[in-house]
RNA sequence: GGAGGAUUAGCUCAGCUGGGAGAGCGCUUGCCUGACUUGCAAGAGGUCGGCGGUUCGAGCCCGUCAUCCUUCACCA
């Protein structure tokens, strides 16, 4: 293998092959027989209806870093893909395509449509495993599923028979969410409120043999045709005369009752209602109090019927304008008023959605609900990250309405449900009844959702409790979404896991926001600002890509697309492309594989990067664990950038520049160590670019993404290590405020050496025999400005006494007196800030000894260098 | 009407159990120093939305107000 890279980080060359080559190593096959630890994902199912946006790229990286870090733990991993039919969505698309050949799905017919439906399938799973690819996600693919499949089927027909038996789902006559345009069924959830300005039609409802009317108002005047009653509350005086009496269709003339219903507010418009049940949820009910007949007047296309009279045959917004102008000529109207208030949609097709008398199944919520509720109290219950998310689970299940889950679609799973055809006798189950000539299947498909709710069993091999796959990785680990489809998904899929396998079907749920435009706004077609992922990938690699969307917000908030963060995000590849590149270059063929950490000699800077390294991957290990992997990115970030590369690599300069070839030894195996521990830190959120770099100096042959996670190695005694640290940021310390005062361009190592200035750090340098090499050889501290120390300058550094560089010539002395002069107010200030609080008894008193402690030597620290910054101003000033 | 979120540097955002305000980008100044100008070094810039409260101590906890956003429900 080459073991030169480029000066320059190529993403696209770095990206190439990859993903074959670990498909062809098996390194995201999961075994469920296999001793380890389990740890299981299931992807959230995407829908086969398109592309994947950047939610999904946001999403699944997600779960791939979760993924890959486990698996890198040492847990047997499993990431499930899959796809999800999405029945409405997709047939929607389907048609769609249809439409542009001048056909409907009717002309085809229904297994015709299935077949197109499966083919529009197939072109799209393989644009989507596509995208997986790219993105890096290590799936394994012998365990792909899809909603429709053999085995998913039998469960949800499990599902819905068990259900139907223990007396959960139910058929039933009841108003729900049309969508004409599909020409289906809609759940609640489906509907998509939005505000529209409509207007509020008072209409005159004449008193039957009187010239006297009420007045009533209503957004929907079509639906008039099916009024069967006007109400008014019981104990409104305004009507009490008339209630009884029969009041006129005001576009038909047909006489209807007036009846009394507490439903009915008084202080709502004019207080008189129209009662249309077969037309809107509340009328139902009031319906049924009173016995009243449910006349539907629309087809289900969203034309008016036989009943509207004159207007049969219209499109029912038509139908309105025209009956509207028809009352007002005939002084029916009394007012028609602007009135902004929100319309149901269909979530697919955008259509008006109408209250619709219809005979759907139904899945009873209350029972379910309430268990689901109850089992958050108890040790089985789903963790929701950020916590603050359950609520919103919680609430939503104890206001739930059953759930109807017919759909009026060929592209699903077909209700197992069959009516005899002379009986009308109903019979629920798995398989056809044995004579099935004398029945007819009901023609109706499940709701997606119904199938995707069982998800993370039904892709185990689920209703096989018994099978491997179950018991291995069931219930799942992890589930990541968005908080957009907790109500659709998330809550499903536990109440039905509770319900068939006593389980939940996830330890945690991380749930994150949504990808937000540049400008703040959802991304959306419409709008036309969404970003294809794919775009970027092209421009900047997966890598980026996936670093910036799982490190730069915290878990459930939205996250804005940031083009100059993905950039920022490339630079910092490229710079460990780069302290790589370095790294390569000065190991002389040495690898990880060839290091042994055990009775070298440490300088300084080595105890420094190795205590620091440690302290790195305990605070990865441990944000990891929370999902806050913002955190994680800010320790790996700064401890690449600042601690490895602005420090180590600069120190190591050193010794690999001088003659101990002992030293140099130790320090490439630091390098080495430390290197590999970086790219293994970072292989879950960037596993191209590392596996790159881990082939080049790991010395092993498999991929870096079945290599093991970087353990937490303290190589000093606890002390020691710590004493280092601190060792080593004072010199950092010094050496910043040296850079401060000389303007001058230095190298950090000579730097180091000048600005030593008490007993301790002189010990400390003598220890350290490779920085020493060269202070010890004073011809080489020339300073690149030509300034050479003089030998009276080294004896007092040697001596310890306080060292004041000859700055003059170098130094602008005007604007280092401004410079310090600033710094000695600062100062002042610290010094004040201590002495205030240390004077306050109850500080003294209340807060933590340590704190008052540390306060105590701050103020010390701080008068110390106040004096210093102080005399060095007098000796400029003189 | 219910629930939730946001408000921190010019911009985009972090800030985990309360203990001296951070990052990236942008800006200023100086540098091609033997991995990296996609870089190096130094720096400026914040009464953490307002007002109260709890506390020795509040960006963080409590109350309240304001602005913006989500979501659920209702809307004859």
């Amino acid at each position: 293998m080459d073991k030169n890279l480029d000066t320059k980080y190529d993403h696209l060359k770095v990206e190439a092959g990859k993903y074959d080559y670990w498909l062809k190593q098996d390194s995201f096959k999961a075994d469920p027989t296999s001793d380890k630890p389990k740890y299981s994902i299931v992807i959230p199912p995407p829908n086969v209806t398109g592309k994947l946006h950047l939610g999904h790229a946001w999403d699944t990286s997600l779960q791939d870093i979760i993924v890959r870090m486990k698996r890198m733990q040492g847990f047997e991993t499993l990431f499930l893909p899959g796809m999800d039919h999405a029945g409405i969505a997709t047939q929607a698309k389907v048609e769609e395509r249809l439409r542009e050949d001048g056909i409907s799905r009717y002309d085809l017919g229904r297994e015709k449509f299935l077949e197109k439906s499966w083919e529009w399938k197939e072109e799209y799973a393989s644009v989507i495993k596509n995208q997986w690819a790219t993105l890096g996600l290590s799936l394994d693919y012998s365990k792909e599923r899809f909603t429709l499949d053999e085995g998913l089927s039998n469960a949800v027909k499990k599902v819905f028979v068990d259900l139907y038996n223990k007396g959960l789902i139910y058929r039933g006559e009841r108003i729900i969410n049309w969508d004409p345009a599909a020409k289906t069924a809609l759940s609640d959830i489906e509907v998509i409120h939005k505000e529209v300005e409509g207007a509020f039609y008072h209409f005159k409802y004449m008193i039957e043999g009187t010239s006297d009317y009420l007045e009533v108002a209503t957004t929907r005047p079509e639906t008039m045709f099916g009024d069967v009653a006007v109400a008014v509350h019981p104990e409104d005086n305004r009507y009490q005369h008339v209630v009884g009496k029969n009041v006129l269709l005001p576009g038909n003339g047909k006489p209807i009752p007036v009846i009394v219903d507490e439903y009915v507010e008084r202080d709502f418009g004019t207080g008189v209602v129209k009662i249309t049940p077969a037309h809107d949820p509340n009328d139902f009910e009031v319906g049924n109090r009173h016995d009243l007949a449910r006349p539907v007047c629309m087809h289900l296309n969203g034309t008016m019927n036989e009943l509207a009279g004159k207007y049969d045959g219209l499109d029912r917004f038509i139908a309105r304008k025209q009956l509207v102008a028809d009352l007002e000529a005939a002084g029916l109207v009394v007012k028609v008023e602007k009135h902004v208030h929100s319309v149901g949609h269909s979530e697919r097709t955008d259509a008006v959605v109408e209250p619709y008398l219809s005979t759907q199944w139904f899945v009873k919520m209350t029972e379910m609900a309430q268990r689901s509720v109850d089992n958050q109290k108890s040790d089985n219950k789903v963790n929701f990250v950020p916590n603050r998310f359950e609520h919103t689970f919680l609430q939503w299940m104890e206001n739930i309405h059953d759930w109807c889950i017919s759909r009026q679609l060929w592209w699903g799973h077909q209700i197992p449900a069959w009516y005899h055809n002379e009986t009308g006798e109903v019979y629920v189950g798995a398989d056809a009844p044995a004579d099935v000539e004398n029945w007819t299947q009901d023609e109706d498909v499940l709701d997606t959702w119904f199938s995707s709710a069982l998800w993370p069993f039904s892709t185990m091999d689920w209703p096989n409790e018994e099978a491997d796959m179950f018991k291995a990785f069931f219930p799942t680990s992890t589930l990541v979404t968005g908080y957009d489809i907790i109500f659709f998904w998330v809550s499903r899929m536990i109440f039905t896991s509770l319900e068939f396998t006593d389980e939940r079907p996830f330890e945690n749920v991380l749930i994150h926001g949504l990808v937000r435009a540049a400008d703040g706004r959802k991304m959306s077609k419409s709008l036309g600002n969404g970003v294809d992922p794919m775009d970027v990938v092209q421009k900047y690699g997966a890598d980026s890509l996936r670093y910036f969307l799982t490190t730069n917000s915290a878990p459930g908030q939205d996250l804005r697309y940031n083009e100059e963060k993905i950039e920022s995000t490339w630079n910092f590849i490229n710079k460990i492309w780069n302290a790589s590149r370095f790294t390569i270059m000065n190991l002389d063929g040495m690898t990880a594989a060839d290091v042994n950490l055990e009775g070298r000699t440490f300088n300084i800077a080595d105890k420094f990067i190795l205590s620091k390294l440690n302290a790195t991957i305990k605070a990865v290990n441990y944000n990891a664990e929370k999902f806050e992997f913002g955190e994680v990115d800010r320790y790996l970030y700064s401890f690449i950038w600042e601690d490895f590369c602005s420090w180590y690599i600069e120190m190591a300069k050193v010794p690999m520049s001088g003659v101990n070839e002992e030293a140099k030894t130790t320090t490439r195996m630091v390098l080495a160590y430390t290197l590999e521990a970086i790219v293994k830190l970072l292989h879950p959120f960037m596993p191209f670019v590392t596996e790159e770099i881990y082939g080049l100096i790991s010395g092993a042959e498999a991929s870096i993404s079945v290599s093991a996670w970087p353990e937490e190695r303290t190589f000093f005694e606890d002390e020691h290590a710590v004493a280092n640290f601190t060792l080593i940021s004072d010199i950092i310390k010094s050496v910043r405020n040296m850079r401060a005062e000389v303007e001058a361009p230095m190298s950090k190592a000579i730097r180091m050496y000048v600005d030593v200035k008490t007993e301790r750090d002189l010990g400390m340098l003598k220890e350290n025999a490779a920085y020493l090499e060269r202070f010890c050889n004073p011809s080489e501290l020339t300073l690149n400005t030509g300034l050479v120390l003089a030998e009276e300058t080294m004896s007092a550094v040697v001596t310890g006494a306080s060292v004041l560089l000859p700055m003059e010539g170098l130094v602008n002395v005007e604007a280092e007196i401004t410079r310090l002069s600033a710094e000695a107010k600062k100062l002042e200030a610290e010094v004040k800030r201590g002495t205030s609080k240390l004077a306050n008894e109850k500080f003294v008193s209340k807060a933590p000894e340590k704190l008052v402690e540390e306060e105590r030597a701050k103020l010390i620290d701080y008068e110390a260098k106040l004096a210093e910054v102080s005399a060095r101003l007098e000796a400029l000033k003189k």
